[in-house]
DNA sequence: ATGGTGGGTTACCCA
């Protein structure tokens, strides 16, 4: 049996990112990539140029903002566009069952509201997609035994995932309602696979594009892989790739990379 | 205290 390796990626913009997607995947052949703000409608996605490169993949996306997507080289069934319990025009959730060798493993490619202030009316809305995908975890533990949620949280869990906490304190990202709701995902029976990797500080993996803040290593870590507790056994390896944020008119995020030993 | 950068579109936008 085969590793199984899955990747998450913010590429902000599909149609500007691709190349850098195709090089990516030509250099990190992983099996599974959720991607976020793919910004794209649906009858836009690149389906022949991902297929040419081995991926077959589901989107949902709309014009100008967020867009979700899952690219496999495995077979891709049971795919689910809907967040339940909630009104939501925006595409924001993605899930997908791979079918590896070694089992069936459900993904969800999720890009969580940013909320762009606390308090304000956004930051509210990011409160109540964060609980309706609570929700919706709950459902999809119940039946899904080998799960990984992947994306974009916006929410940088703890002061040590914030290269100045002091400055971020109960700033948007970081306020404690936010990772409140963080914490209630992992209650669900989730395992925050970086976590459970290491104990480092400063593993990032968003920076600002102002004040050249990649440079200056300025980073939060908003983007995660939460796996259920059979799947936390299998983890060997997770690691944030900086070379595409080293791209020139690189996507803000950088990959999360995951290995999962065989089941 | 402000604004900076880079996606998107042509907006009092969104991150």
């Amino acid at each position: 049996m085969q590793v199984v390796k899955i990747a998450t990626w913010n590429v902000n913009s599909l149609r500007v990112r691709l190349p850098q997607l195709l090089v990516w995947l030509q250099q990190n052949p992983v099996d599974v990539l959720a991607l976020q703000e793919t910004k794209l409608t649906d009858d836009a996605f690149p389906h022949a140029e991902l297929e040419a490169a081995g991926y077959r993949a589901a989107h949902s996306g709309q014009k100008a903002y967020n867009g979700v997507a899952i690219l496999s080289r495995l077979p891709l069934t049971e795919v689910s566009r809907d967040l339940p319990n909630l009104d939501d025009a925006q595409k924001r959730l993605i899930a997908a069952t791979v079918e590896a060798p070694s089992g069936p493993l459900r993904v969800i490619s999720a890009y969580v509201v940013n909320g762009q202030a606390v308090g304000s009316e956004k930051f509210d809305y990011k409160l109540r997609w964060l609980a309706a995908l609570s929700d919706y975890l709950g459902q999809e533990l119940s039946r899904h035994r080998h799960l990984a949620v992947v994306g974009d949280f916006n929410i940088a869990p703890e002061d040590r995932d914030v290269h100045d906490p002091e400055a971020w304190r109960e700033r948007i990202l970081c306020s404690t309602p936010e990772r409140s709701r963080f914490r209630a995902l992992l209650e669900l029976g989730l395992v925050d696979a970086l976590r459970q990797y290491t104990d480092a500080p400063g593993v990032f993996t968003w920076w600002d594009y102002r004040q050249a803040a990649f440079r200056r290593n300025l980073g939060l870590r908003i983007d995660h892989v939460l796996v259920t507790a059979p799947l936390a056994k299998r983890v060997t390896e997770v690691g944030v790739d900086l070379g595409p944020r080293r791209n020139e008119r690189p996507s803000d995020h950088a990959p999360v990379v995951v290995h999962l030993a065989p089941a």
